[in-house]
DNA sequence: TGTCAACGGCACGCCACGTGCCGATAGGAT
DNA sequence: ATCCTATCGGCACGTGGCGTGCCGTTGACA
């Protein structure tokens, strides 16, 4: 792998994927608890200067990383019944969430931001509110088709949406299953369906 | 402060105390950063031992710590207007969560919990379901009193209106503010209010 | 072939962790 | 009033990650 030719490079660039690959790797095996520069640098038998050079801290190694496995994941389907998209699409996310690499990589970001408001705006800005956008999109799509009522305000439906479900996988122990999709999704179809309630 | 009498006690008890309230006061003062047991003991003049003794880990003492100064602050009035109320509840609970010692030590915490699964079950059972609990009772009671459809499912609905007040708090920029409130409660009450949807 | 930035390796000081040992002391028991 | 003992503060230790220097080496490009 001596990277993607065009681009102009020497051997940075080539080091930087491969830096972030292992990061990924050794979220897979140790998780959460063995994710600090020491352990990527020894696992890459790199120095660590190769790892500081690149990326000012742990954090923001993590979010390259986290940049790389993470956006492909995200692709509301458009079946004309938003109720059941938005369902397919929560499960899907919900798996990624809790699954290697991704789960314990998120949540070694979440748990340095909190410590960080620098690092949580950006975590903000780079992942929840595409997040958010996305859902936002998909329900707007629905809103002009007539599947929702015309006059809500649906960005912070977007956010009830999406922040309920990293409510109950980040700080809950219950799972993200269909019953729990399905009530988010009673409620949201409730509140905003265009068919009145179906009570 | 020689501790409550009755209980039989040496000169345990009285520290303890003392030490939670200094785990506030560092909390208050220098933040979440500053929250580490050899900063609590230099802090207390105290050897590492005599917080070891008492506590397990720096998260332990932070849940007893929080413990102290949160429950208080969970009280929802009952003036016969559900949205009012909770209305009420989420502006002061977006206050406490803000505004130190609760808002630093709830956010240590949080951050610790998500490298451990079993003080993160502790965090959900100790707060997280007492708030959804405390939240669930105020919106039954309305739903009893015929503020709320009768048929839906409202453990959903407390976990929704927490969750995303913690999501928005924890993981985005966006301040609690009354217009976020609103928003959550417009979409709360048009999926469960009687009197159907208002639009 | 020469040049030079990037590299791996090593060592350093710093700090928090968790533990062990010490002599001092407080407070209940006698 | 005296003893006894658990608790106490203080100190030191080894571990391990942090972030930063300083080497001598290597590989890409001129």
């Amino acid at each position: 792998m001596t990277g993607t030719p065009g681009t102009p490079r020497r051997r940075g660039a080539a080091r930087t994927e491969e830096l972030l690959r292992v990061t990924l790797e050794l979220a897979a095996e140790v998780g959460y608890a063995g994710l600090n520069i020491e352990a990527v640098a020894r696992r890459a038998g790199v120095g660590k200067h190769t790892i500081y050079r690149r990326w000012p801290s742990m954090a923001a190694l993590l979010l390259d990383a986290l940049n790389l496995v993470w956006a492909s994941d995200l692709n509301y389907r458009d079946t004309g019944d938003v109720r059941a998209d938005l369902r397919e699409q929560f499960l899907r996310s919900s798996l990624a969430l809790t699954s290697p690499p991704i789960g314990p990589v998120y949540r070694a970001v979440i748990a340095e931001a909190q410590a960080d408001p620098t690092l949580r705006a950006i975590l903000h800005e780079r992942f929840l509110v595409t997040v958010e956008q996305s859902t936002l999109d998909r329900i707007t799509r629905a809103q002009r088709t007539g599947e929702l009522v015309t006059d809500a305000n649906l960005e912070f439906a977007a956010e009830v949406l999406c922040g309920t479900l990293y409510y109950r996988h980040l700080l809950t122990t219950r799972p993200i299953d269909e019953s729990a999709i399905d009530g988010l999704l009673e409620m949201f179809m409730a509140a905003y369906g265009s068919n009145g309630k179906s009570r």
